[in-house]
DNA sequence: GCCGTTTTCGGCCCGACTGTTTTCAGTCG
């Protein structure tokens, strides 16, 4: 897949025309080129070879023949020519918090700083302060933003940024001023991993209201470090369950709560879509509001902004400017499933595997949170570091499950498994046992590093057996720990649209996999999904609402996803594949 | 470099905070 490569290409021209300091509208449209591709979940080369690509927004005729330059020769002669215009690892000067394209030109041009190491000497003997525009505050400003990126993990997964958010929330709730609070920015759009988390914050009239919530918010003993502070925004790393987590607090006026809402919300691309469009109406729309010449025709009511622009309401899991804007336009947008719609969990593993609770404990965590049913996955024999069952044990399970369901009220236990493919692509278990199961999902859990035609064709072959209803957790990553597989995913969703087997939406927040942009692929190919908490603990099953959100985030409706289905509907799906 | 239900040329989103400045540039989201 070189998407990312060539993603990454167009990314490093834009800095590097930055750092010359070329026309800024030049460099967005390379950045536009570099985000749309890194967007597009399938091979690039493929939609290239079927002449799709001249229709993706952004990718014009120059930049077309970009990347048709680097389908053919591995390499673009203009990516080349800019490198060439600049020491390699000055670019790298541009992730430093504080330092940007204009900064890092003045010390390579006055002082020849070409690296991190170089900027860091440089700040030591005082020749950043020295510069012109400079000062000491600057240099020691760009000393911390160093020392935070060599000590930062980067981006963070979101229950660490919900646990961060929720931590702010119960503070500020009780700062005195304050009206009402929301998460803003890419939280509350539940993209997979969060760079910080937005806090957006009502306040009684008056500049000192303001004022006193930053002021409380920058003094609160989770504070780490006060990276700006002024009437209206704060911003902190704050130590929330055991990691530094970058937290931004805005107050604005109880009228411009919704327009703050929609414009902290994001994603910047898609706020971009709204002004143009606010622009084109002789509008101006700014997170205080939407405003015909200085008259404000809306604010307090996000709805209503997305309305008076002409628009459908867009739920913030789609505000990506991957089309929602032209969909909201002509009243199209898909209704979104919703956590509500869900009427059981596919994915859960007891004590009798390696999970923590047995099959009672979860039927009664699951009532409480409405289900209709469960189904029991516990692991299969060769995922021994899992405990996996063996193949009486299973059956012995089965049996359990059975006359557990005689006795429940109101709620279906299911039997299944998460059954490990083998290397070669077979099944755990045998056939006998697996026509036992209701419900089996089969799940890679070795070889992951494998080469993508390995990889590829042992998940496809697990389709192929007619007792696989579903594929676990597809590509296998783990978010900040380990790499996806290899996975030919359009083959993946291809066979998967073929065999009638449906692909999971792993919903642990380790996971997340399949991921949006995988999940509106399988949507698009007429592919169910089925999301599953993956709970090894009662807490666990509280984790539905990330698989749904990830899978709205794919556009997925109701009729898209099992998991909206009754238990006997469910039944009668799985069995359709089998031989009758 | 991209784009067009006013346009094939001339536009291209908007404001807060900081630090360095005597009125604003740079950075960020």
């Amino acid at each position: 897949m070189k998407n990312k490569i060539i993603s990454a290409l167009f990314d490093q021209m834009a800095d590097i025309m930055e750092i010359l300091g070329e026309d800024r509208f030049r460099i967005n449209s390379y950045r536009k080129v570099a985000r749309v591709i890194g967007d597009i979940p399938t091979d690039i080369e493929n939609l290239l070879a079927a002449g799709q690509l001249t229709k993706m927004p952004g990718i014009g005729k120059s930049s077309l023949a970009k990347i048709e330059e680097f389908a053919g020769t591995g390499a673009i002669a203009a990516h080349q020519e800019l490198l060439a215009r600049i020491p390699p690892e000055l670019p790298e000067l541009l992730t430093i918090p504080g330092v940007g394209p204009k900064g890092v030109k003045a010390v390579y041009d006055q002082l020849n700083v070409t690296s991190i190491a170089g900027l860091k000497a440089a700040i030591e003997d005082g020749s950043v302060a020295g510069l012109a525009g400079f000062g000491d505050k600057k240099a020691a400003a760009i000393a911390r933003g160093i020392a935070f990126l060599e000590k930062s993990t980067g981006r963070i997964r979101i229950d660490q940024a919900l646990g961060a958010a929720e931590l702010v929330r119960g503070f500020l709730l009780d700062v005195s001023g304050m009206l009402r609070i929301r998460t803003a920015g890419s939280l509350r759009r539940r993209v997979e991993t969060i760079g910080d988390v937005d806090m957006l914050v009502a306040n009684q009239a008056g500049r000192e209201a303001g004022e006193r919530i930053i002021q409380a918010f920058t003094d609160a003993v989770f504070v780490r470090e006060v990276l700006a502070s002024g009437p209206t925004k704060g911003s902190a790393i704050i130590e929330a369950g055991g990691i530094g987590v970058h937290v931004d607090v805005r107050v604005v006026p109880e009228e411009s709560f919704g327009a703050a809402a929609q414009y902290f919300t994001g994603s910047k691309e898609h706020n971009v879509r709204l002004r143009e469009i606010a622009v084109k109406a002789k509008l101006k729309l700014n997170e205080y509001g939407l405003f015909k010449a200085d008259k404000m025709i809306s604010g307090p009511i996000e709805e209503e902004i997305y309305q008076k622009l002409g628009l459908d309401y867009v739920s913030p899991l789609l505000r990506e400017d991957r089309g929602e804007v032209q969909a909201a336009k002509e009243h199209s947008l898909p209704e979104l499933i919703q956590l509500g719609d869900v009427k059981g969990d596919f994915h859960m593993h007891t004590i009798a595997s390696d999970g923590n609770c047995d099959v009672s404990e979860l039927v009664e965590a699951a009532k409480k949170l409405g289900y209709e049913y469960i189904c029991i996955t516990d692991h299969s024999k060769s995922s021994v570091i899992a405990n996996g069952l063996s193949a009486k044990q299973l059956a012995q399970q089965i049996k359990q499950i059975r006359k557990l369901n005689e006795k429940a009220k109101g709620i279906t236990i299911l039997a299944g498994s998460e059954v490990d493919i083998l290397a070669n692509g077979k099944m755990d278990f045998d056939d006998e046992l697996l026509a036992e199961l209701d419900f089996v999902i089969a799940s890679v859990h070795s070889g992951l590093a494998g080469p993508r035609e390995k990889v590829t064709t042992r998940t496809l072959k697990a389709m192929d057996s007619p007792y696989v209803n579903c594929i676990g957790h597809p590509t296998g990553r783990l978010i900040g720990q380990r790499e996806a597989m290899d996975l030919d995913m359009a083959a993946v969703i291809k066979h998967a649209a073929e065999t009638n087997t449906a692909l999971e939406v792993n919903a642990n927040p380790w996971r997340l996999d399949l991921k949006d942009t995988h999940c509106r692929m399988a949507i698009e190919a007429g592919v169910r999904l089925v999301i599953g908490t993956d709970a090894h603990s009662t807490d666990g099953l509280g984790l539905m609402g990330l698989g749904v959100a990830t899978a709205a985030r794919g556009w997925a409706t109701k009729a898209d996803v099992l998991n909206t289905i009754s238990p006997a509907k469910i039944r009668r799906w799985a069995r359709s594949k089998r031989p009758k």
